[in-house]
DNA sequence: TGCTTATTGATAATTATTATCAATTATATT
DNA sequence: AATATAATTGATAATAATTATCAATAAGCA
């Protein structure tokens, strides 16, 4: 059950700190750059494989698919709903946002996620076009 | 483009005040009990539909199927990362999130959420069990 | 160098949802 | 009430994102 450095792993690995909160389907895009007979089933795995072992973060945004993030830290999300890109959230995490909360009837927190949501500058400009 | 009152179209909003936090499906297995020729296509045009103007809330959580929601109001909720089930979070919505931002860089910040993840009563019972 | 087994690539399967389109039906108009 | 019209429906195909399957390959230890 050990972990084996592959070529393909790095180069997941190296593509997801390359670009910028990237989709599965770009991280395959950039891979297949570098070795075009890389499977995307791979691709998948790795992602999976590295975010379950805290190399890198997973985003899940209220829309689209799964981004993968080079940041490990706990941060939070800005989604344009226009274009869909992910941006980092200028704020410091929560410190114990479990105190925000009221009694939750038993249910144990263990984590949570802020998502902000609108139009990101390119995406705004356009809206302002016409 | 005027909006029709038909029986299909009550039945999908009764639904989603009568369960909670339904998926789809449910909404759609629970409306086909009171009428079980009732295409599963319009479940889902009224589930967007009923969103879209604002009749009921629909929620996106971090992992599966979108969820719809009785409260239109605002509020924030709370997942089991074990059964999926999405409970309303006691928590009073935040009065103004933009001022917890620093310089989003241009990005126009309409609107946010934060999900809580965890265990409910029932799933974390069953992990001390064994 | 050879062995074991994690990993891969190709592909099928799955899940959730939207698009298509002819048939139906709610509602305003006559 | 009859008619017109266009919103809506149900069936189904299509799509998108992801996971499962499985034989072949290759990483890394003995």
């Amino acid at each position: 059950m050990n972990r084996r450095n592959t070529k393909q792993r790095q180069l997941v690995a190296e593509a997801v700190r390359a670009l910028d909160h990237p989709s599965a389907e770009e991280v395959y895009a950039a891979v297949s750059r570098a070795d075009s007979c890389i499977g995307k089933a791979t691709v998948y795995r790795n992602l999976n494989l590295l975010a379950e072992q805290g190399e890198i973060g997973r985003v899940c945004p209220g829309e689209g698919a799964e981004r993968y993030d080079c940041r490990t830290d706990k941060h939070y999300h800005m989604r344009c709903r226009a274009c869909g890109k992910i941006f980092d959230a200028p704020m410091a995490p929560l410190f114990s946002p479990v105190q925000l909360l009221g009694d939750t009837g038993g249910f144990m927190v263990e984590d949570h996620n802020i998502e902000f949501v609108g139009l990101c500058p390119g995406c705004y400009k356009k809206t302002t076009e016409d």
